[in-house]
Order: structure tokens, then sequence, then C-alpha cells
DNA sequence: AATGAATGAGGCTTCATTCAT
DNA sequence: CATGAATGAAGCCTCATTCAT
């Protein structure tokens, strides 16, 4: 009767850790973010941490199975949306994040800075990558904007473009002013995403007027 | 009289400080190298570099800047290139250093993570960018490739997404396995940009054999 | 009317939280044991020790006091035993734990490091040991063997020698290596004390068959 | 020309940290010493200790090291010494340091228990203690007043016994109260070696008016 | 009685930086 | 110009102890 309230809470308590961290990593990087920046942005002891991860590697691994979580519910949303450009939508707009603007972007650019030298993070966050990948050339196989695009190119290398073009927007997004609303980045995005899916899938110049 | 002298060899001592830097900074990031370890790279003492450098954010600062020279000698290559192909794969291919695979994917990507939360960082990379990017516009607004694209994007779209695929590629190249090759990555590299420039620059499915 | 019991299950709680910190500390030094790892020998919770002792440190004194009270209980024995000899025997083996050979000679030599910077150890600790000498003291003055030794020596100071080797024959047993099972250090502590024995009480080269 | 100055003033420091860390360990034990204690009774910084010794493990090890050197020095000077009772005076002295009386002794005991659970440092202080045996051994071996002692002990037997002895006394030495001086100490040391050597050494009862 | 989550001081260690030589 | 010994602040982590449940 307790034990799943006792479980739930120390899943709370991870959560309220990890979101402490996210804030600090984006904020100031992994490894110019202390334990007790976390502990203060979390308002816990920096003890406590300890009890829930093991070190502050493991954070950072618990940050990249999160995200990988993130990234995977974001693709569930992509493949319920009712187009192939809507899902593109969703995949380009998911790191504008609200409150925070640039939050989720430098946390990202951050992971694959860590990846590059950290093996167990470069794993998580291929793997993630190529789920993704996968998951949208999965889309696009099925949605009817997909076939014939007239552009000789298979699914897969759609896949991989798209995620290259997304990829490399959120190392731009970290470049643009504080100031830049979270609004603004979205509609910066959303035009590169129109503009890619008309690249893409309506390669004949069939809607030169669009 | 010796003041010529000196100037040549203080820019020598701050190359030789600069190219131990980015061999360390690619292995283990900005903020886990120490300054010992850039002078052991560099194979002279750590107070010596002081004399050249007034801390360690003026040398990753002087990387960031070295990093913007680079990226115009290699915008002037691309320039020269005969035909726009050609200067798209120099821009791809530019990363690709022979004997240290990965050396400036990883640094670049912890440049833009550095740059995220360092301004001064983030100026010099946002100047990077904009250069880089006004300089492929014109690459393309000049080239007879450019003109009647038939998919309504100006220059500056078309640069805009060739860079965002660029930045993207670098993040991705830091995620491969360290066996690959440079070879391989080139390999990589070159075929993104063929599809690229086919689907930005030969869209009427005129080159359905290319 | 649950006085008596709640006082039994008292010591019986001491008593298994000593246990277990017995083995901690044989295992790894009073500093080195955490009272997490008492708890967790003990299978109790690290709140309960508190109940029962009022730190750490009186965990410690508890454990000397425990000491005291076992090396009257050997010398109880030793008194009871039909000679000498026997009595030598038991003094010097009564450190040989059949489970956990090295169990009680590390803790002894702990206890000795201890006590050379806690007073409060070191009357204990003193106490112990004054009060067994001057049981073996009086052991040697009742026993017959003690008469007439020709060497001089009066119980008192045969006492003190008897001590210093059996605390000696302590030091070294921690150095032995960890595979000599208890059998075997038994053996060589009654080789030993056969000598010693031999020496005080037989100098007369009478028995040289012996 | 400068190359010896400089090593000796690294074996300076060396030795001048491992003064401080005598002092230190002996007073508070290895456990209970901090690294700042040491920098601090050392009258240097911290960092410093980190150029000299790994860590604070080898400071403990370098401690043993030293340890063994200065009991292979006191046989060097037993071996010396005129007669075999001057020698084992020699032996039963050795931990007797003028400024600071106990010193040595809780240092010792601490090894000792150290060596209880750090491989290492037994294997150290086993190599210290079987050195010092076979020399005492040898030293038996050659005297006059080893041979035909008339208790059928063979000086490897002998040589234990007297070690046994040693250790032993060094163990009480801990527990006697601080305001014993050195010169009492000694004396009580000198006690017991004279009562040792006669039992060993005159067991002919041929000088029963000694 | 019993638990174990929570605290925070303190220990080990690293590292940017300085300075005497 | 060049070295590297020296400093000390700061980071990671542990652990004795407390307290709400």
């Amino acid at each position: 009767m307790s034990q799943p309230q006792i479980d739930s809470s120390n899943a709370d308590r991870r959560s309220q850790i990890l979101e402490a961290a996210l804030v600090c990593f984006a904020k100031r990087g992994f490894h110019q973010t202390s334990m007790h920046d976390i502990s203060g942005e979390a308002g816990i002891s920096v003890g406590l941490i300890y009890r829930y991860f093991e070190n502050k590697e493991a954070v950072i691994s618990a940050m990249a199975d999160r995200h990988k979580e993130e990234i995977q519910q974001m693709l569930e949303r992509a493949r319920q949306a009712p187009s192939l450009l809507e899902s593109l939508e969703i995949l380009f707009t998911a790191h504008c994040c609200e409150n925070e603007p640039r939050l989720i972007s430098a946390f990202v650019v951050d992971l694959y800075a860590e990846a590059s030298r950290n093996p167990h993070v470069a794993d998580l966050t291929r793997d993630v990558l190529e789920t993704a990948m996968a998951g949208v050339r999965d889309l696009i196989a099925r949605a009817p904007e997909g076939q014939n695009t007239g552009n000789n190119l298979t699914p897969g290398d759609l896949a991989e473009l798209i995620f290259a073009v997304a990829r490399g927007m959120l190392m731009l997004d970290v470049l643009r002013p504080h100031e830049m609303t979270a609004a603004e980045r979205r509609t910066r995005q959303l035009e590169v995403t129109r503009r890619l899916w008309r690249l893409l899938f309506k390669p004949e110049g069939e809607l030169a007027y669009a």
C-alpha cells in the first residue's frame, strides 16, 4: 500500500534533481555545474543527491536517458500528427521550451559535446538518434507525401537529411541572442520546417505559387 | 630591430600553444582540459602559457578566433572552386582532419556549447557563422547553378539550409565510432553533399540518371 | 513486568550491534568503518544504533568494555586449567577465532592504536592489561611450576614477559597471510607457548628430551 | 651541477612532509589525520603534498618504507655493538624518541593495524619484520653468547621470541601515561631487555647473584 | 521500537594562477 | 625568455547524526 508511494516519491526526487540539473547544465554546462549548484537549484542538500545518484557522472547519464525518453515521446506525438508537415513541425519545435527558451538546445549541444568523449553518453545519444531517425523514416515511408517525391531519395536518405537540419538548427539556436523569445524561436523553426518540407516533398514545382 | 623577430616568435609560440590546446580541447573539452594538459601537449612549461595568454579564458577565445580564420580560409577556397558542387564539397569536408578524424568536430561542438553560456565566445561564433553564411549566399547568387532552381528559395534561404545541414552533420560526426577513418567520414560527408546539392540545385528531375 | 524483558532485549540488541561492529572494525578499522557498515552487517537500520549507543565513540568504548569481559572470561578459564602450561596455552590461543581467523588480532591491534590517542580507550585497555597481568602473576605464584625456576625472576616479571610475548604475537598474527587457517595459527601459537614455558619454567635443561 | 641540488631538495621536501606526517599519524592515526593536518604541521600548503605524493595512501606507503629503512639502520647499529646484550639494548630502545616519547610506538602500532587491511602495507611490514628477524638471528648465531645456551632453542627461535617481546613492549608502551618521560620509558625497556637476555643467554644459573 | 531520508560539515584532490630563480 | 614549485580556493564525495513517520 505504501510501497508504490515510496517508489513514486523515489521517482519524484530523482525527477526533481534531474529537473534542477537540466537548468544548471543548460546554464553552465555539465562540467562547470557543481553538485552544490544542483542541490541549490533543487532546494535540497548536496548529500541527498548521492542517495539517488551514484555520482555526478550518473546524473549526466540519467539526463541522457531522460532525453531519450523525451525524444521518444516527441516521436510518438509526431506519429500521431495528421500530416507529414505537422510531424515535422513537432520534430523541429520540440525543444522550444516556453519559460526557458534555450534550455534544451544548450543541453543537447552539451550532450553531444559530452558524447564526443564519454563512451557511455555517446552510446546513449547514438541510440536516441538512430531510434529517432528510424521513426522519421517510417513516418515518411507511410505518408502519402513521401511517395513519388521525384527526388530519387529514399525515406532513409530523407530522414537523415531532416535530422541533420534539425540538429543543425539546434546548434544555431544556442547562438541566438538571449532576448529572443520562445515564440520567436518557434516561428523561426517553423519557417525552416516548411521550407524543408516543400523542398523534400513538393519538388515538382507543382506548387510554384504556394 | 629585434622587434619583428620577437613578434614572429610570439606568433609561433601562440600557434604552438593553440595547436596543443586544440588537441586537448577536442580530447577532453574546454573545462576538463587543464593548463597542465596544454603545456604538456605543447612540450613547454605551464608558466609560459601565461606569457602568451592572460588566462585560460583567453586561450579559449583565441581558439574561437582561430576557428574564425580557418572558416574564412575555407570560404576562400570554396569561392575559388570551379563549381557550386565543389564549393559545397569543400564546405562539408573542411573538418575532416587526416590524422585526428574527430578533432575539429569535437572542438566545434564544444565551441557552440561554450557559446551558449559565454557571451564573448557566442559573439565570435555568431560572427563566424554569419560571415560564412553570407559567403555561401554570395556563392549561390553568383553561381549559374543558383539561378532558376525552381524551388522558390532565395540564396539566403538556401545558405541557411546548407549551414544547418553542415552543422548538423558535425554533431552527428562526434557520435560516429572512433574507429571510423577520416576517409570514411569524408565519403559520408560527400554523399550527403551531393544529395543536398541535387535537391537544391537540380530539382527538375532533369538528371534522373545522375 | 516488561522491564526485564526490555532489558534483556536491550542487551541482545547491544550484543548484536557489537558483534557486527567487531566484524566491521576488524575488517576496516574503527575509523574507516561507517555507522552504515555496522547497521548493514547487523541487519538493522542506522538510526537504531543510536537508540543503543550515544554515538560512534560509544560503540568503540563498548567494544573495549566487551574485550575486557572476554579477557576476564579467558582468565577464568586459564585459572581453572590443570597446569601452568595449559593456562598459558589458553592465554596464547584465546584470539584464534575459528571462522574469522584474524578477527580478534586485528581488532586488538586497532584497539591499542586507538588507545594511543583516546584517553578513555587507553584507560580501559590499560585496566584490562593490568588485570590480566595480575591474574597471570597469581597463576604463576600459585603454580608449583612457578617455584624455584632458577631464573631469579619474580612472578610479576614473568607475567610481564609473558604478556609482552602474547601481545607481540598478536601483532605478528595480523601480518600472516589471509590464507593461513585458524588451525595453522593456533599451532603456531602453541609452539611459541611451549617454547616460552620451557624457557621460563624448566630452565635446568632437565627435560632435554621434551 | 644543479641536478643533485634539485634532487636533494626534492628529497628534502619529501622528508619534510614525511616528518610532519609521522607527528600527525602518531598523534591522530592514519585515517584521522587529514592532509590539511599534515600540510599544517609541515608548514606548507595542501596542494604541495600532491607534488610529492600521489595521494594520502602514498604518504602512508612512504612512511612504511621509511620505517623499513630506519629498522635497517637500527639493525646495522645493533650489528656493530660489542656484545649481544648491547645489540638487544639497541633493538629494544630504538623507538625511544627524546622529544616525542610515544611518537614511534604509536606509529608502529598504527602501521600494523593498517597492515591488517592494506595488503601493500602488509607486504612492506612483513618484509621489515622478516629482515629484522633474520638480522637478529645472524647476530645470535655469530655471538659467543648465542652458543650453548642450554635451552635447546635455535637462533631462529630465539630471534622470534625476542621480536615478539620487542613488538609486545611497543604495544604496552602506547598504554603508558603521557607523562612518562622518554628516559623513564628507556629505563623500563632496558630492564626488560636485561631480563630477557639473562633468560635466553645465561640459563645455567651461573649468575645466580647477578 | 524501528526506519531511512535528510543534513551539512569536512576530507581528499585538482587546478588556475603566481613568482622566485 | 622559461621553468616549475608553490598556493589555496573549490569541487566531489562520505558520513556521523537527527528526526519525521
